[in-house]
DNA sequence: TAGTATTGTGAACACATGTACACTAATATA
DNA sequence: TATATTAGTGTACATGTGTTCACAATACTA
């Protein structure tokens, strides 16, 4: 890549770093302005349109770039689960909760934006999680603890559940107090299990489950 | 009431009912102005004053209104599930969406807005939503179906998923396209079908639950 | 090395915003 | 009936916004 190209992608990435911060600290995407994000990048407005057109392109590649980085995340976070197989789900939940503290503003934008006031970043947002259930579903159909499930609509279901409830589970545990008290760490705790619970009960509802005798 | 006081209230309304149309037609609570407020509610911006403090009052009183209407709806489901008893799941489903269709905006506008831009409008509705999860916890009780579930946090823990599970069946639903076409009622179907098969998912997990044996 | 392409700059604009202030018109109070 | 309250009005101002345009500086290309 040529120096300049170099440049531009420096330039660029910063740009996107400063709309993910913006918009993770208490405000939201479709609040920021294009010159607080040239300026929290360290460039004037105008450079804002040498890399994108308007803030719909930044948020939709912001989206492109978030949900790349989860999606890595996500798959790392099953492979550590392969090895242990399906040992405690308490572990699981914290290496969640891991995962979450590893880039939180990644979650944060995806989540908040989700539903937020970006028709736009809305859509895209709704293309990635669409993405996420199915390469998720993939991944149970080579579960034994899914063995008993017979259609791929099944499975699907399943996937798409576990999803949207690890998000409530992710927003939840990023709204714990910031401080690093010893209250935190009892926050920190009591969400842990009642977390686990939660996944106890999703589990306990897919081993359980029929696909015939649900049908209709 | 006095003819000043309740011409007041109309007009005070008339903002609310205005905050709520331009925060669920697209757009989000936090993107909108005061003066597109007032425009719409047929004031003059200043007028804005002799209601609310801010943006942010009017939001508080937003959330109320909104939560307290959801709060009867919600308990007027239940009756209605009461009647039929653990009839079909599918039923249930079908009745939950038409209660959503009967107040979209409310909807919306709690699911949105509850990790949307405002932080005053997300602290006031995470409050609601925790009565709501104790008000379901408390009819859980109530309910033979919960018999074997011994602990009052397990039953508190079960209506969480619930509440959580029910706000992204309610967004998937108000998310389906909105002319009222042949693909409408396909997709419709489709999505009744959908969640009424996590509904089931979840029943299994509930009814196959064993509160000492998941205690750790 | 001379000329071109492109990233970043600075000034300027038309516009929308929140809020202050003095004012009007109607209702409430004495 | 005379006076006091108050919901709503109109003007005004400072500030932040998106976008335009001509320009500067530097890396690429022939």
């Amino acid at each position: 890549m040529s120096i300049r190209d170099e440049r531009k992608q420096q330039s660029r990435q910063a740009l996107l770093d400063a709309a993910l911060l913006l918009s993770t600290s208490g405000r939201s995407f479709s609040t920021i302005s294009l010159r607080e994000v040239a300026r929290e990048a360290g460039l004037v407005p105008t450079a804002f349109y040498r890399h994108f057109q308007d803030m719909d392109e930044l948020g939709r590649d912001l989206v492109d770039h978030v949900a790349i980085s989860l999606h890595h995340l996500l798959r790392s976070l099953r492979e550590g689960y392969g090895v242990k197989a399906s040992s405690k789900t308490r572990a699981s939940i914290e290496r969640f909760f891991v995962a979450v503290n590893q880039t939180p503003r990644h979650w944060l934008f995806l989540i908040a934006e989700r539903w937020g006031g970006s028709p736009v970043v809305r859509d895209a947002i709704e293309r990635e999680i669409h993405f996420f259930v199915d390469d998720l579903a993939g991944y149970f159909k080579k579960l034994a603890a899914f063995e008993h499930v017979n259609t791929s609509e099944d499975l699907r279901i399943m996937s798409s559940i576990i999803i949207n409830l690890s998000f409530s589970w992710a927003m939840t545990w990023l709204n714990l107090p910031q401080d690093n008290s010893q209250v935190l760490a009892e926050q920190r705790e009591l969400l842990i299990q009642n977390t686990t619970r939660q996944a106890q009960l999703m589990f306990r509802g897919i081993s359980n489950w029929d696909s015939e005798a649900s049908q209709k």
